[in-house]
DNA sequence: CCGGGATTCTATAGCTCCATAGAATCAGCG
DNA sequence: CGCTGATTCTATGGAGCTATAGAATCCCGG
């Protein structure tokens, strides 16, 4: 994992730098070809070295694939606790985690497309640490949710499971648009997918629910 | 594509209904393994015939991949149209339309994940078919938010495209989590999915719409 | 039971890919 | 400058995969 055992702290900085690259160009490959289909020699090129170097930097194809996947989860899991700990009403949250889940596909390389395709293809052992990340990010969801049916403010009958699960595929299935087409406007389909949430297609985006678009 | 030229219809039967077995289980294997990690032995091995015998039936792996996702749409498209035609109300519409996507996802093999997760992988000429069929089914159930927009019964700046590209994003989520898990409840689900694309989460799940759960 | 097409098998050419070993080059420090 | 460890390169072993060729077997109508 660190291949600088003991070096001076701005060796170490620089591995560690070149090393995300390597990340961030094995998460494009990967989204690009799937994790079977791309090869080696494809992150090596995009990186600009050869294919036998990049063993420098993982120990094998499978690491590779591992780091790109925790690399998602991990602003995506961040900025998921930064909102539910915050003050704010629980449609302007419901609205900055649409935003933010939507967001990371622009950003954050294809690296959050490349966790929900191909973290199957790891072995079991290798997806401990991505499943506790992503069950966080649910639960926390979820507890939004649940919250705000206990303060009454959403039905009884809500099944929060079901909700949750639904908003994140909904996110998720919109990333895969986001991904291929630069031209969508992420704030006007995020504040879409908060209206559709919200209201269904009944009613129009913005209900006077306490919150007003940015 | 047809092994058999001149031979007796029931050869030609038989012909055909083992091509199908193989497109069945050439569908199990790659949504299993996804398209590069499977390999045609294992497509053989779950017919019972040894890897090369698999060349009887396609011209190739990709072949096999194309038919696979032809089948998907097939049942799929077929059924959208006959739900378009119809005379019932809309929340009746949306509701088939939901519950034929995620029923797809159980009985018709896994065929329709392929398609939604390997298709990218076809070259551009084998998507034709493919993608002439996936748009039909996205503007027709467009189409069906349209009318009932003009018709009043939904409001005016209703934005359809975005409508039916959450809805079939919606289906194709569970979708995943469908195949995952045998004991997901179809029904419950889709009247679910059904009361959040019509009212979202902040009306229970059953208007007063001119629809009544079956 | 026999002939011929349909179906399956065996065997392999030809290719690509992952991973490693060891040589070569680079960069900073004394 | 010369040493030392960090970084990259070349070269290759060994495996697995697709697709084809040709032999073997099966199945049915006559």
């Amino acid at each position: 994992m660190d291949r600088c055992h003991n070096a001076p702290p701005a060796r170490r900085a620089r591995y560690a730098q070149k090393r995300d690259q390597a990340i961030a160009a094995a998460a494009r490959v990967f989204a690009d070809k799937g994790y079977h289909g791309a090869t080696t020699r494809d992150i090596a090129d995009l990186l600009g070295i050869r294919q036998g170097s990049l063993y420098y930097y993982f120990k094998s194809k499978e690491e590779a694939l591992e780091e790109v996947c925790v690399l998602a989860l991990r602003d995506y899991v961040g900025r998921m606790e930064a909102i539910a700990g915050g003050a704010e009403p629980f449609p302007a949250k419901l609205h900055a985690v649409i935003h933010g889940h939507l967001s990371s596909y622009r950003d954050a390389t294809e690296a959050l497309k490349v966790h929900n395709d191909l973290r199957l293809y790891l072995p079991e052992e290798r997806r401990e640490r991505i499943k506790r990340d992503g069950s966080r990010y649910r639960q926390l969801l979820e507890e939004l949710f649940a919250r705000e049916v206990a303060k009454g403010n959403l039905p009884q009958d809500t099944h929060c499971g079901f909700v949750t699960q639904s908003v994140i595929g909904l996110c998720n299935a919109w990333g895969d648009i986001i991904v291929r087409d630069d031209t969508v406007d992420i704030d006007e389909l995020s504040r879409r997918c908060l209206g559709l949430v919200l209201q269904g297609v009944t009613h129009s985006p913005y209900p006077g629910n306490g919150f007003t678009a940015p």
